[in-house]
Formats: C-alpha cells, structure tokens, sequence
DNA sequence: CCGCATCCTCATGGATACTG
DNA sequence: CAGTATCCATGAGGATGCGG
C-alpha cells in the first residue's frame, strides 16, 4: 500500500493491514495457523497471487510469520504475537458490523469456522457474569466447544470433555441469536435452537 | 469497494468502510463535524476527487451525513450515530499501531487535532481509577484540555476554564510519551514537558 | 474563495493458466 | 501443493476546469 505519509497511528496501522484481504487473512490465521491452501479455502474469492503477495508483505511487516509445520515439510503461516493484537479492533468492527448483517447471507459465501471470531466478539460486551457451562456447538457440520470464561464466552475447538448438552442449529441463526443478544436493549439471555429429530425448542443456554 | 461476498461481519465492514481513506475521513469527523475544505486540510495527501467519491459512498452506506452548516450556506459533513461508533474499533487500530510510531514521524505531515483521538485511545486501557484533574495542552500551538473521567481521560477543545496546570509541549513528545505509558510494562504515570522560559521540567500529571 | 466534476496516466487488483 | 506468470479491468493520484 502507497504511504498516507501521515504521522497518526490510524493512518500507519492501515499502511500495514489496510490493503484489501489483508484484515480477511488476519482473521483465518486468528483461528489458529494455517497453511497456503487452507487459507485458499477460508477465503473464498481470493486471487491466488494476491494470497502469495499479501502473505509477503504481512510477513515483511511482522504481523505473520511462516514456517515449517510441525507435521513435517509442508509451509505454514501463523500470526506473530504483534499479529494476534489485531483480534481487538477486529472484534471491534465485527460488533459494529451487526446491521449490516441482520439482513441475513443472500448469497454470500458462509464458513462456520467465522464464528469463531464472531460469537465472542459479539457477546463480549454485554454479558457480565455467565454461568459455568460447557456447550457443544454443531454448527453446519462444524464442531465447536461453547464455554464461559471471565471475559466472557470463548468458542473453542471440539475437544470430547463432557459437555452440558450438544447444540445443533443453523450458522446463520447462531449469528443472529448473537447479534440480537448485544442489538436489542434488554435482551440478557442467549437462546440456541436444539433439533431431535423433527422437533425443535430454543433453548437458553445462557442468562445474564 | 468490490464485495467479498463473504457472510461474516468483518468482510461486510471493510465492503463500508475498508476502501483506502475511509478510515481516515472517519478519523476527522469523529474530532467533529467539517466542511469539505477542513477534510481536506485534515487529510494531506488526499486528491480531491477521492474525497468526493467517499463522501457520497460513506452517505450512502449511513456513516455520513451532509447537512447545511449552522452558521448559514455552506455544507458540513458529520457521522450519524452508527458512524461514531467506529470510535472503538479506529481506537484499537491506533492503540496497535504503537511500534510503528516509536520512531516518529520522520517526513510524515502531522496535526495537532490527531492528538484528541490518539491519547485517549493509548490511556484508556491502562489507567483505572485517574485523579481528578484539569490540564490545559498546548500542543504545537493547538490549546486543548485533558480531563480525568470515568472511563480513562478525555481531551476536549479548551475553554478557559480553571486548570490546575498548562502544558506547553512538543507533538512528538506528547505522543511518546502516551505511547510509553501503554507500552511500558511497569509505566503507572504519565509525565508532560513543561517549559517556563528557558527552563524545562518533567511533569507528573496522573499516576495511577 | 468553496465544492466539487472531468480528464488522463499509471499502479494495483482479479481471473485464469501454468510450473517447480 | 504452493505458489508464478500473464493479461485485462479497475481504481488511485494529480492537474485542471467550472459554476455558485
């Protein structure tokens, strides 16, 4: 990216992860590290020479590092300790972002492992003191571990520990349960929706 | 801005405010509503025809709004409400950006107005419970007042109010200083220069 | 002056094909 | 698998024009 050639921390943060996709790539490495073709798949509609060329400059600009997998030698990326700082600004415009999502995916592209990044984000704000409970998320076929923390939720990879109860619902309708529980202004409880067999209740999984 | 066609909300934020200078016109309208010609004395480097362009797309994605001027004729821009709350995210950005403004500014083009966005977003995360105080900035001959309030401190315009103090400092200084504060790990106070004549003292304003 | 619109040139991004 | 090479489309930057 051409310099703003202004000396504000705005400006330079965005002289780093400002070009297009780069934002994106930071997020995929924010689930853990990653290979070149892993995050070809995580990032539908990149060019594969702008993957190769961001991956370069964030590289050069210590937000990335590359390395040896430890299964051996195949490439690698993951974020530097700088690099993984991003995840709050991140969050940031992810929570602003709710409506501009309430509108629901159209056509979009949709990877349950976004959600990662997004249902934390999205309840870290409100929810003060959550119960302990370790949920199990089946979402779109990904597995995932809901558990409360003193920060707030963290979802996590599924590990098998026991669990509460196992959750399967729809991707979409897990970003809107959380966009509405920061969105409407007395909302305080986050509901999933549970399906066994043909019948499905919301439940509450989490009351603030 | 293309779309990414991505169901995730850091993808649909960047598709509004991602495009190059942006950020930045959000920058200058969060130090307050302006007209077209304080944009661009607030953005050097911007060519004119840019900012045009992302005046209309940022009015017509609801972060904008044109409005006519108080004082008679002429049009100023402001953010809607939605468009302020990018304050959280831009704030991470600057609060990230640290390293890369330790070794200052170099030929970069500085205002003294980034300051009232920039040390705030560096002390709100470290200070807890600051004490009550009134300090006068003059800042590269820009006069502001930095308060203590509840949620870290604010700086305002100043309005001759009662100080306990007034600070005559240099930009650079001011922000290296605020950038030392969050990046030293065991840093608890912030000092300002203070010049009385030929004579300079280190001041401590606030201790935590 | 202010608030843009037009025109032109060049750098960057995107899609696809291809290679070690 | 992990990228390059190539070609075309788009967008940025700078200069300038122009009505109010």
């Amino acid at each position: 990216m051409r310099s703003y050639g202004q000396y504000c921390g705005l400006a330079r943060s965005l002289e780093v992860v400002g070009d297009r996709w780069n934002l994106l790539i930071v997020r995929q490495l924010l689930l853990g590290p990653a290979r070149y073709r892993d995050l070809i798949d995580g990032l539908p509609g990149i060019a594969t020479n702008l993957l190769a060329d961001r991956l370069r400059d964030l590289e050069a600009s210590g937000v990335v590092e590359r390395r040896l997998a430890t299964a051996g030698n195949t490439i690698e990326y993951a974020l530097t300790p700088w690099g993984s700082e991003l995840r709050g600004p991140i969050e940031g415009l992810i929570r602003w972002s709710t409506p501009l999502m309430i509108p629901g995916p159209g056509t979009d592209a949709f990877r349950p492992e976004w959600l990662a990044l997004a249902v934390p984000a999205l309840l870290a704000t409100r929810v003060q003191n959550p119960p302990a409970a370790m949920i199990g998320l089946d979402i779109g076929g990904a597995l995932f571990q809901l558990r409360s923390a003193s920060t707030g939720f963290e979802v996590g990879p599924h590990d098998n520990h026991a669990l509460d109860a196992t959750v399967h619902a729809d991707p979409a309708y897990i970003l809107g349960l959380a966009a509405g529980a920061l969105t409407l202004g007395d909302a305080r409880a986050l509901g999933v929706v549970e399906t066994d067999g043909d019948e499905s209740v919301i439940r509450t999984v989490f009351a603030a």
